[in-house]
DNA sequence: ATGTGC
């Protein structure tokens, strides 16, 4: 692949092989060299009718269904562009929140085990059915998927001022729960409240540095503090509405004439049955995934609650996988575009109307979740952010699952975590293999990259004291 | 990511 150094840490694919626009790439030579095989899909999806300004990467691209994770595309439906499941992914709306305990490590210590083992109790995880809270029946799943954080916070589960801390005040307005089908509804019906497996987590985590002691403080973050970071997303419901409107596009697209040059960018015009169909799924299950992670953080609440009597507070809610319409200027025109992040974070600069006012002139707090026993960063969004206001989402993996397992048995992970102090509470240490920090790439370096590449800005960093994982 | 692999 022939890339062109256009600036710090970042890297340009001129237009070839059917490419609308070009490729641009951010990231260090280092991080490219594990990235080769997938800047290939940042080719194909330089392809897609009525992309705009070009099909972006982040610096933890790595390989994905159709698009890569890591992938920003941003297409203009007045100039026929389109909605393709594949440049949001299986998970939607996987994301992060995290929250501010009112203590700091030193003093949380004593009680970390009796909390570890009250979260290994309370929260719900690995794969299947199983969550905190079982909706009464179709009519509450319904009020879920228009609602979100919003249903979770009036049934009780959690507090008004939360909801201002969510990205779209917890729940977005276009969800239309009549698009998702009778099988997604049945798994979500039994995962409300519930972790998943792989690389989602529940951390308890200090705050180990802080880069900005203004905004870390605006954020509600200090050095030392104690918080609880919950990595997770829409599970079988959002990955059925996948499944299901891949399927809907692979056969609608040829009455619209698109061709694609992978079958997985299967998509249709966003302004088309199929498209908006797809798009209010797809809120639907925005809306299901934030509401996972509101009841996630009531469970946790209680069990800090009754255990030191600390309180948490939300820092944010943010999602990485996700298409959204957008306002954004183009060559000094405002347009309404069709934004795809994939593996990548909405990063709001400072000012921006959708911010909550208190924290709006630090711009919007991002939230990167590291891998197994290593560091998690919140950062925040920058004025000029490159990629249609997006940055990173995590480390991104490097080996395969079965590679990692392969790599270290159950027991010489449990020791090293043991060794580095964290307190682990795996649903199966066997399962936990496929999630050793090696296999993936380094999240401080991503992230320095990611601020290098002027995507966004360090606030702090964050080191697991505890970790609950499927 | 996922009642993991058509």
């Amino acid at each position: 692949m022939e890339l062109v150094e256009e600036g710090p840490f970042r890297y340009r694919i001129d237009p070839h092989e059917g490419m609308r626009v070009p490729g641009i790439v951010f990231a260090s030579r280092e991080l490219l060299a594990d990235a080769e095989q997938s800047l290939e899909q940042v080719v194909h999806v330089a392809a897609l009718p009525g992309i705009v300004a070009a099909s972006y990467a982040m610096p933890d691209i790595h390989w994905g269904y159709g698009f890569p994770i890591g992938g920003v595309a941003a297409t203009d439906a007045d100039d026929g562009g389109v909605v393709s499941p594949g440049g949001v992914g299986f998970d939607i709306s996987c994301g992060v929140r995290l929250l501010a305990a009112d203590c700091d490590g030193e003093a949380l210590r004593p009680a970390l085990a009796e909390i570890m083992d009250g979260l290994d109790r309370a929260i719900p995880r690995g794969a299947g059915p199983g969550g905190v809270w079982r909706p009464d029946g179709a009519g509450e799943l319904e009020r879920l998927l228009a609602e979100g954080s919003r249903f979770a916070v009036e049934r009780g589960y959690g507090e008004e001022r939360d909801l201002l801390r969510c990205e779209d005040g917890g729940a977005v307005a276009d969800a239309d729960a009549t698009q998702v089908g009778q099988r997604a509804r049945e798994r979500g019906l039994v995962q409300v409240g519930s972790l998943g497996s792989a690389n989602h987590f529940l951390e308890v985590q200090q705050v180990s540095d802080v880069y900005d002691d203004t905004t870390a403080a605006a954020f509600g973050l200090a050095p030392g503090q104690v918080c609880v970071m919950i990595h997770c997303g829409s599970r079988g419901l959002g990955h059925q509405i996948c499944t299901d409107h891949v399927r809907l596009m692979d056969r609608a697209m040829a009455r619209y004439g698109i061709t694609v040059p992978d079958r997985q960018l299967a998509c249709t015009p966003v302004d088309s049955p199929e498209g908006r169909a797809y798009l209010g799924a797809m809120a639907a299950a925005a809306n299901y995934g934030r509401a996972n992670r509101q009841l996630l953080s009531d469970a946790a609440r209680e069990v800090f609650r009754r255990a030191t009597g600390a309180r948490l507070s939300l820092v944010y809610d943010v999602s990485h996988n996700l298409a959204k319409i957008e306002t954004h200027e183009v060559d000094g025109v405002r347009r309404q575009l069709c934004v795809h992040r994939k593996g990548a974070t909405r990063a709001f600069p400072p000012g921006h109307p959708e911010l909550p006012e208190d924290i709006r002139e630090f711009g919007q707090p991002v939230l990167i979740p590291g891998t197994l026993g290593t560091a998690s960063y919140a950062l925040a969004g920058v004025a000029g952010g490159g990629a249609f206001y997006s940055t990173c989402h995590g480390a991104g993996r490097t080996m395969s699952r079965h590679q990692a397992a392969r790599s270290i048995t159950g027991s010489q992970l449990r020791a090293r975590l043991r060794q580095a102090g964290i307190a682990a509470r795996p649903k199966s240490w066997r399962g936990l293999t496929e999630e050793t920090p090696e296999a993936y790439k380094d999240v401080d370096a991503v992230v320095a990259v990611s601020e290098g590449a002027g995507l966004c800005r360090r606030i702090a960093r964050l080191v697991p004291l505890g970790v609950v994982k499927g």
